[in-house]
DNA sequence: TTGTATCCGGTACCCGGGTACAGGCTTACC
DNA sequence: GGTAAGCCTGTACCCGGGTACCGGATACAA
């Protein structure tokens, strides 16, 4: 398929039928593709330099053409991406299925072991935020108004000890706002 | 026990019973502080910045000299940034906190309302959590292992629809680490 | 008095995941 | 052939929460 793509794409000298390079082979330009994917054109650069991406081909003016199957995979790295994994995690996980089950070295564990582990981050994190939704709940419930109050008085029930505990998986805020 | 060596540490200028400045009205040094609340001492003077802590007295040489109740300060900031306030919001808390109940102005909400929203924040923060975990699972059962492939296949169960949405609540990383 | 441990401030850098901007070249369409 | 999109590269910046490093000043014990 891709090969095809590229041949072709390239290949658009001849303008035949079919117009432009791209168009003909159902390659995408790189808005096109950021466009069906949801994403920043930026962030398709952004996921070619951190081996995200396959480099694509390119016209024979430089411009970026997709292989239909790049929707595809971004969707995936999207999915990996909301299951947790880093970018960088991704683009292993992606290398190491390309590398096709085989050659074990170092930690390569294929997806299933990084999924387990993951599934246990999750868990983890998980219960922490019950532990922390918990604490609302007993800060609301007991009327707290004032969190310096909180510092000194008894009154407040807040589980200092509880919520000190483990900070670091936590709760980031993501950042990536639209 | 870091308090007690903190303690000992600045403790007994003129060596008997109870000396040095700092020292005598129970003051701490930042040093022995950042000990006591378990966090980098670099860290007190980032919070001053962001207005976390108020501006501790200073010595004749221009050291920090916190009140003793800056420790329990501190630990509330640290449990309100576990309840999910980020700094910027925990500062403003305590603000409102010591406007005292009055003078409302724009949408300042004490606590109370501010707490009722983080908590359906985590609501949804761990109902997301818990869609993912699914997803991790089915993709664990179903022998998912090489991501590349699901991207194509129809094989994978991963719900593509499912994880695509909210972004953005998510699972940052905490970046945190000690 | 001297020595060592702290602390000071300012500035720069780290992580992760992107975005934005500048200045120039290609493509597409009429 | 002209013009408007769109794309190219490179670099710099954003967020949130800290950390690290620097040269110089203080604090305190012996």
């Amino acid at each position: 398929m891709s090969t095809e793509a590229g041949a072709r794409t390239t290949g658009a000298q001849a303008a035949g039928t079919q117009a432009a390079g791209a168009r003909a082979t159902g390659g995408l330009r790189s808005g096109q593709l950021a466009d069906a994917a949801g994403v920043n054109p930026q962030t398709l650069r952004y996921y070619e330099r951190r081996g995200l991406l396959p480099e694509p081909e390119r016209t024979l003016g430089g411009h970026r053409v997709y292989p239909p199957d790049a929707l595809a995979l971004l969707r995936v790295v999207k999915a990996a991406q909301r299951l947790g994994f880093t970018l960088d995690e991704v683009a292993e996980l992606l290398e190491a299925g390309g590398r096709h089950h085989g050659t074990r070295r170092g930690d390569r564990d294929g997806f299933q072991a990084r999924a387990a582990a993951k599934l246990a981050e999750m868990d983890a994190r998980i219960a922490d935020l019950h532990v922390i939704r918990t604490a609302l709940v007993q800060a609301v419930d007991a009327g707290c108004d004032d969190l310096a109050v909180c510092a000194t008085s008894d009154c407040c029930p807040l589980p200092f000890p509880a919520l000190a505990r483990d900070r670091s998986q936590g709760g980031g805020a993501a950042s990536a706002g639209p």
